[in-house]
RNA sequence: GGCCUCGUAGCCAAGUGGUAAGGCAACGGUUUGCAAAACCGUCAUUCCCCGGUUCGAAUCCGGGCGAGGCCUCCA
């Protein structure tokens, strides 16, 4: 089955019109930056960089752009209430961003144009408009004229006059029709000269849906591949973006329109919520990371089909004994399975997890039938719109099968030979870390889990190991009818137990005993 | 009011015409000095309800009930 994408648009799966090899143009609407990410903001992210990564494995030439807007409202009315500049902050507010992306291993993003550093094309795209006849200027402001684009509300099937019923807010008396659209913004009294830019309407800044599309078409040209962003984004940004774009290059705008779900929360008793900074609800990337990796977030994500909503569960958000909410407590705990594995393979292997040797691209691997099974689901989920959910239960299957092999061959016990198996092992290792990677998982155990590199912990921690040891020698050791046998076993366990109480938690395993913090 | 989603086990979730993936939790078992981990097994005769189409429906159509998003520069 060949890729289908669903798209916004027509409201229907497609197939993917571009063929492998192909040059991929990709466009999501990324952040203003005006305060910390929280884990709502990585959903687009996230899965966009799966996205390109699965669009890559199947050997297209992607480039991916997101726009960080870096001028607006929020932003000056934020810089004012901490006596701080808009760039200042803008520019502290994107470096949270990027850091927050590369947490969760989002590295496929090749440009971020910054709408201050754009406001020229922008301005140049607003005078075609005007010389079109679909924008006109009024008292410095310019406005997109709703009623010259025919085809207006296409994307999300509006209709230009149901929006005149509606109570729109800001219903400026500059307007033609109350469905306009600012394209440039005249500056207001008291505004700082940083957000004030000179065009030909006067000093001023530019609308908030004209930078995608100056910003889209200038680095990705009159026609991009695909569309993307969050579902909240649909209307009025999207549209608006369409109606402008399309009027101003007599193009389409864009060939498929991807939205992805919002996440969802419910409170202590159970009632639904969005995440909104009014509600003080919101769960900040930093604050999320303290309690599980960045795997465990994207994995999170990606459980659930990018288009449905996302559903963290319950959160009693104000009690300090939950933290994070159930629906990543429950994603940590499935997320174990696969760091246990990865450590497993090097135990198995010798070679750690992340040091496996690359696989050949695919067109040239030769995958034994032992595994083509796998891949063949995998890509089949994959292919069905980017079907993440299913493709993780594959992954699950997969390792399942290979931790039986490793049980059944007893692949981690030094005296028993089995280099078939083992090579048979090493094979499906090589497609888990594989497939995780197409989805942007590193299985790596994360680094608190070992004390957090911390040298005097991993120290005292051998130690502790090493003495038990010695006393588990003596105890196996022992008769049975010996009570020294029992009291050392008691000694064995104490330490367990007390490490336990600690958050420490001790695996004796035949090749020796390991640990880690919970 | 208009536009658009969604309703699958205690919880999350895939499946959109051929007889219910996967995960969390729970409970048995193998293994272990005992644990942990891993593995094996149990866990929805049924997919919100009522009709219809069909040889066949969780999937399509109509109606109802319930939840949510957007129409306000929220990702």
């Amino acid at each position: 089955m060949a890729l289908q994408v669903y798209s916004t648009l027509s409201r229907k799966k497609e197939a993917f019109h571009k063929e492998p090899g192909d040059r991929v143009t990709m466009y999501v609407c990324g952040p203003t930056v005006y305060k910390p990410s929280h884990i709502g903001h990585m959903v687009g992210p996230v899965i966009f960089d799966t996205v390109k990564r699965y669009l890559t494995y199947l050997d297209y030439q992607v480039t991916w752009v997101v726009n960080v807007t870096d001028v607006d409202d929020k932003l000056i009315g934020r810089a004012k209430e901490l006596n701080t500049t808009v760039p200042e902050l803008a520019a502290k507010m994107t470096e949270d961003y990027f850091g927050c992306l590369k947490a969760l291993n989002v590295t496929g993003i090749d440009h971020f144009p910054r709408a201050t550093e754009h406001v020229g094309g922008m301005i140049l795209m607003i005078s075609t408009l005007i010389e079109k006849g679909h924008a006109y200027a009024a008292g410095g402001d310019v406005y997109f004229d709703v009623s010259r684009d025919a085809d207006y509300g296409k994307l999300c099937n509006r209709d230009p006059e149901q929006l005149e019923a509606g109570s729109r807010i800001e219903v400026s008396d500059r307007k033609r029709n109350p469905g306009d659209f600012a394209l440039w913004k005249s500056a207001k009294p008291g505004e700082p000269a940083e957000v004030q830019f000179d065009s030909p309407w006067g000093k001023g800044r530019p609308g908030w849906h004209i930078e995608c599309s100056a910003m889209a078409t200038k680095l990705l040209g009159d026609t991009l591949d695909i569309h993307g962003g969050g579902l909240d984004l649909q209307f009025p940004h999207h549209e608006n973006e369409l109606a402008q774009s399309e009027s101003a290059t007599g193009k389409e705008f864009a060939r498929v329109w991807m939205h992805n779900g919002l996440l969802k929360l419910r409170d202590k008793e159970g009632k639904e919520d969005k995440m909104a900074g009014s509600k003080g609800n919101v769960l900040n990337v930093d604050r999320a990371l303290k309690h599980v990796s960045g795997d465990v977030l994207r994995f999170f994500i990606l459980q659930t089909h990018y288009r449905s909503p996302i559903d963290l569960g319950n959160w009693d958000w104000e009690n300090p004994n939950t933290p994070i909410p159930a629906g990543l407590e429950s994603a940590k705990a499935a997320f174990e399975t696969f760091t246990r594995f990865a450590e497993r393979v090097g135990r198995v292997t010798g070679t750690a997890f992340a040091q496996l040797p690359p696989t050949p691209p695919p067109g040239n691997a030769t995958m034994t039938l032992a595994y083509a099974d796998v891949l063949r689901r995998f890509q089949e989920h994959m292919d069905d719109d980017f079907n993440t959910g299913g493709a993780v239960g594959v992954l699950f299957d997969l390792v399942k099968r290979l931790n039986r092999l490793a049980d059944e061959k007893k692949l981690e016990d030094p005296t028993a030979a089995n280099p078939g198996a083992k090579a048979e092992f090493r094979e499906g290792a090589l497609l888990v870390r594989d497939l995780a990677g197409i989805l942007g998982l590193t299985l790596a155990a994360p680094a608190a889990a070992l004390g957090g590199g911390d040298e005097l912990v991993s120290g005292l921690m051998q130690l502790l190991i090493d003495l038990r040891a010695n006393l588990r020698t003596e105890a196996k050791g022992a008769a049975k009818d010996n009570p020294l046998k029992a009291a050392l076993f008691a000694q064995t366990d104490l330490i367990r137990t007390r490490l336990a109480a600690l958050g420490v938690t001790l695996e004796d395993r035949a090749t020796g005993t390991t640990w880690r913090v919970n």
